[in-house]
RNA sequence: GGGCGAAUAGCUCAGCGGUAGAGCACCUGCCUUACAAGCAGGGGGUCACAGGUUCGAUCCCUGUUUCGCCCA
């Protein structure tokens, strides 16, 4: 069979996926008493693609729960999508705008089918691109906040906060879009440094004696104003509290006000108070009992309340406000300033407090909970700095609004009473008024996404049902997600989970920073500079990008997205595959022997590639059970690019070409099962090319994907002195190809060597591999002698010193004496000053008595050796003179 | 105003109480039948600055500077 000599990502990846899921590997299958391990995919939005972020994130999870998988674990990884409401709203309204329809005309029930035909159009879109990435979720367990189970938690979340008295409705001063027509929480509002201007206006006092003068960046509101406050211990202002004051332009009397929420430091120490439109004020107006005059609109335009300005929009009714009050005096001073204006989240426009009657969740009491679950450990964050973060918010917490004046979502169920306006939250749809028998009718706002999502943990597995899932997978393992939204959602989920399911609902939650563009900006839609992953993938393959993100990222640091990277990712592929190859290519038909006796692997080269695998299988784990995927990425790449690629599989084509059929053998053993071995542990961070090559090798299984992850192998026999050897072999081999390319010695050349070696046990150790000597670095004739004193130095040759040995390249008039001296000389006074530092160290005594004995005797053994290398170059040196 | 993060090779970034690594870029030589998406060899860093702790600091502590983020 010809294999192409470049690795394909586009006919490999289709495949696989197809057969695991018809495999069906990705439903949980652990043995009985299997530990469980699962984690619910943070939803992406319905009517959203991928980005590198989400590609980013599916790439840890996978990791995670292919890593279980292999363990053996009872491992479940659902996915599923989220509804967002205003987001798919206000995508599916564009929609149906450009087909000269309007959502109001249509109504409501017309509009909701509308969305659901796009949600079941393009819906799909997003977890196509799950499978592309190789994401490993179990399919049977797809869920969607909407579907009737999630919703039916979120019903029962209502009815069970309101019955507990965490949910009430209210008046109070909102977050509102004037663009999206709805109340926000607290946290979609996004605050950002603006030019703006303080504006100083005076009201004069009812009784002409006197005036005040306020400062605000919002005059428009001056028309809703309903008293003026000021600190009841500010001289300036004693003998104004309960006098009255002629509102400008709207002719109104209103009160002068003491209270202690007034800064006397601040300006004139007096404030305007519109308890319509702002939350300070609006909790002043409660003290005083103050009207609440709402001037500014839904819509953002001035109410009749308003006046002459009654329907101008917002921001031209500021002009005209300002305008008038100037024509008659009323302005003393206007100041260019820097402030922070809350913008809406989803569509940027500046967002209005208002008052409106919405619902809000009692947040404290459902914070203690979630607060100690993290002090006591039983939640922890990785890493963990992003605690401080969470419990900053957490004990500074307000009430949550969660109804929002759209259509598509979870309908709240609250139902009023058309007579006597009594409430009722139900969890079916009552129908008649319970107190006077009245016609009732359904709120008809929904509920924020957030409050869905937030009971994502469990609704996804049945609850309030108690069913086999939530038992066995319950809390769930891992949450992973981006650090963005730890008070959006995470915190949120530990609330809910705690207070309804009595536990938490994942035991470590895991934080990605943003990925950000090859600039280091924030990718974005008006920037343009986002990058679509599934280009990448169609570009370079899914395991490409995989293994680029991967070994880009430390858990909570933010990256850049890298092309250079993700194309260093398809070139290892690449690199496998053709080592895969060379496997193959040699195979001929031999058979592996899988229960082979480990002592039979008696040469140095196996033994040392597999003390260097043990040591890989090891530490990736190890890297794996602290969330450090980057470097656990990193042991398995160098592992196969540098020990089993550059030096196994190099002395495997020499000992390949052996006549010895038993040496043959062990080594066509070593190299299949090394290498399973390694694409096990490479199958987590690059699934496809792995499962390729592990199917085209000899195996023992259906997939990959089900196979068992390696242990350290039995062979313990292998010394670490003789891996030291190994590694000083490797270290003289790089001596004499330095030696070779300062002299500028033609690749095909061969070369004398005379190596002289320390002691007994080198010897011994290189004479076994002399023969790979000689091809490694193209040698002609080898002598390998034991270093004693008197033996005779060869004359006119090169020499190199390396841990252990010297060598000797006889090269009869080719050597430049004096350069050779020159380079004798650098490496001597190299030897030298390191050998100063070290003694130094050792004649310490706070060094000997103090550092640990392990680092004490490292210290002598390398002064030691740097000695004898001392001894060698001073020797060398003098012939040279 | 409070908090957090970052500063390491030309670029992008890992890492770490025992004087530093990768990818890419660069220089030299190789199309050596697994791989030129490669191989071999090489150059390049007082680990932002100033103190402190320590036998020993790039790493821990304090402060400073620059950049970024979050909260108010």
């Amino acid at each position: 069979m010809e294999l192409s000599s470049r690795y394909d990502p586009q006919s490999v990846e289709h495949k696989w996926y197809q057969v695991w899921v018809e495999g069906g590997y990705f439903r949980p299958q652990g043995k009985p008493g299997a530990p469980a391990f699962s984690i619910a995919m943070p939803p992406p939005n319905v009517t959203g693609i991928l980005h590198v972020g989400h590609a980013l994130n599916t790439t840890w999870q996978d990791i995670l729960v292919r890593y279980h998988r292999m363990l053996g674990d009872n491992t479940l990884w659902i996915p599923g999508t989220d509804h967002a409401g205003i987001h798919t709203q206000m995508k599916v309204d564009e929609l149906i705008r450009q087909e000269g329809l309007d959502r109001r005309a249509m109504g409501r029930d017309a509009f909701i089918e509308r969305v659901w035909q796009w949600k079941e159009k393009y819906g799909g879109e997003i977890l196509d691109q799950f499978e592309r990435l190789g994401a490993s979720v179990d399919w049977d367990r797809l869920r969607f906040t909407l579907d009737s189970g999630l919703s039916s938690a979120v019903t029962e979340v209502f009815v069970r906060l309101y019955q507990e008295g965490l949910l009430y409705r209210g008046h109070y001063i909102t977050n509102w879009c004037v663009s999206c027509r709805t109340a926000l929480s607290d946290i979609e509002v996004e605050h950002e440094e603006e030019s703006g201007q303080l504006t100083y206006i005076v009201y004069p006092m009812e009784d002409g004696e006197g005036a005040i003068t306020v400062a605000t960046t919002r005059p428009e509101t001056m028309l809703g104003d309903t008293a003026i406050a000021v600190h009841p211990d500010d001289p300036r202002w004693h003998g104004y509290v309960g006098r009255m004051v002629r509102l400008p332009l709207m002719d109104r009397l209103i009160p002068v006000v003491a209270d202690e929420y007034v800064d006397p430091a601040y300006g004139t120490g007096a404030v305007k108070v519109t308890p319509a439109h702002d939350p300070n004020d609006f909790a002043m107006g409660e003290r005083h009992s103050l009207e609440k005059l709402k001037v500014i609109g839904d819509d953002g335009h001035m109410t009749e309340l308003a006046g002459a300005f009654q329907g101008l929009e917002r921001l031209i009714a500021r002009r005209e406000v300002v305008l008038h009050l100037r024509q008659l005096g009323r302005i003393t001073k206007v100041e260019d300033i820097t402030h922070s204006v809350g913008h809406c989240e989803k569509c940027g426009s500046v967002i209005e407090p208002l008052l409106s009657l919405q619902w809000f969740v009692r947040v404290a009491p459902l914070a203690e909970a979630a607060i100690s679950a993290v002090t006591e450990g039983d939640i922890a964050f990785v890493p963990d700095r992003f605690e401080k973060i969470y419990m900053n918010w957490m004990t500074n917490i307000r009430d949550w609004c969660v109804s929002r004046q759209i259509w598509w979502g979870h309908r709240i169920p609250a139902y009023y009473c058309e007579d006597c306006g009594e409430v009722a939250v139900s969890r079916t749809t009552p129908h008649q008024c319970a107190r006077c028998g009245g016609k009732l009718y359904q709120d008809e706002d929904v509920l924020d996404t957030w409050f869905s999502s937030a009971l994502w943990p469990f609704s996804t597995l049945g609850w309030p049902d108690a069913t086999e899932d939530l038992k066995t997978f319950y809390p769930t393992s891992v949450l992973s997600t981006g650090y963005d939204i730890i008070f959006f959602w995470v915190a949120r989920m530990i609330m809910q989970g705690l207070h309804f399911t009595e536990q938490i609902p994942f035991r470590t939650v895991l934080m990605h920073g943003l990925v950000r563009d090859e600039l280091g900006r924030k990718m974005s839609k008006s920037l343009g500079n986002g990058v679509n992953p599934m280009d990448v993938v169609d570009q370079y393959g899914a395991d490409a990008l995989r293994i680029a993100l991967v070994l880009s990222s430390a858990p909570g640091n933010d990256q850049r997205y890298s092309a250079e990277r993700v194309a260093a990712g398809s070139h290892f592929a690449n690199k496998i595959y053709n080592a895969t190859r060379f496997v193959l290519m040699n195979l001929n038909g031999h058979e592996i022997a899988w229960n082979g006796d480990p002592e039979s692997r008696q040469h140095p080269a196996d033994r040392w590639i597999v003390d260097r695998l043990n040591l890989a299988i090891g530490s990736l784990t190890g890297h794996l059970n602290r969330f450090e995927f980057g470097q656990a990425a990193r042991v398995v790449y160098d592992f196969l690019w540098d020990d089993y690629c550059d030096w196994y599989i190099e002395l495997a084509k020499i000992r390949l070409r052996s006549s010895d059929d038993a040496e043959k053998s062990a080594v066509l053993d070593t190299l299949v099962k090394v290498e399973s071995d390694a694409l096990k542990l490479l199958h987590p961070f690059m699934p496809f090319v792995t499962e390729e090559l592990w199917q085209a090798l000899p195996h023992v299984g259906a997939s990959i994907v089900i196979a068992e992850w390696p242990s350290p192998w039995a062979n313990q026999s292998f010394p670490t002195t003789a891996a030291r050897h190994f590694e000083m072999f490797q270290g003289l081999v790089r001596v004499v190809r330095n030696l070779r390319a300062e002299l500028g010695v033609a690749p095909a050349q061969r070369i004398d060597l005379e190596i002289w070696v320390q002691t007994d046990e080198v010897r011994a150790s290189w004479t076994e591999i002399k023969p790979l000597l000689h091809e490694l670095v193209k040698a002609s004739s080898i002598s390998l002698k034991r270093f004693e004193p008197g033996l005779e130095k060869p004359l006119h040759a090169l020499s190199g010193v390396t841990d252990g040995a010297v060598v000797y390249v006889p090269l009869e008039g080719l050597v430049d004496l004096a350069r050779e001296r020159l380079r004798v000389e650098k490496a001597l006074s190299a030897a030298e000053s390191e050998l100063l530092r070290i003694q130094r160290q050792l004649s310490d005594d706070n060094f000997i008595t103090r550092a640990p004995e392990a680092i004490v005797s490292k210290t002598r053994q390398t002064g030691e050796t740097l000695a004898a290398r001392i001894a060698r170059l001073q020797e060398r040196l003098e012939d040279l003179l």
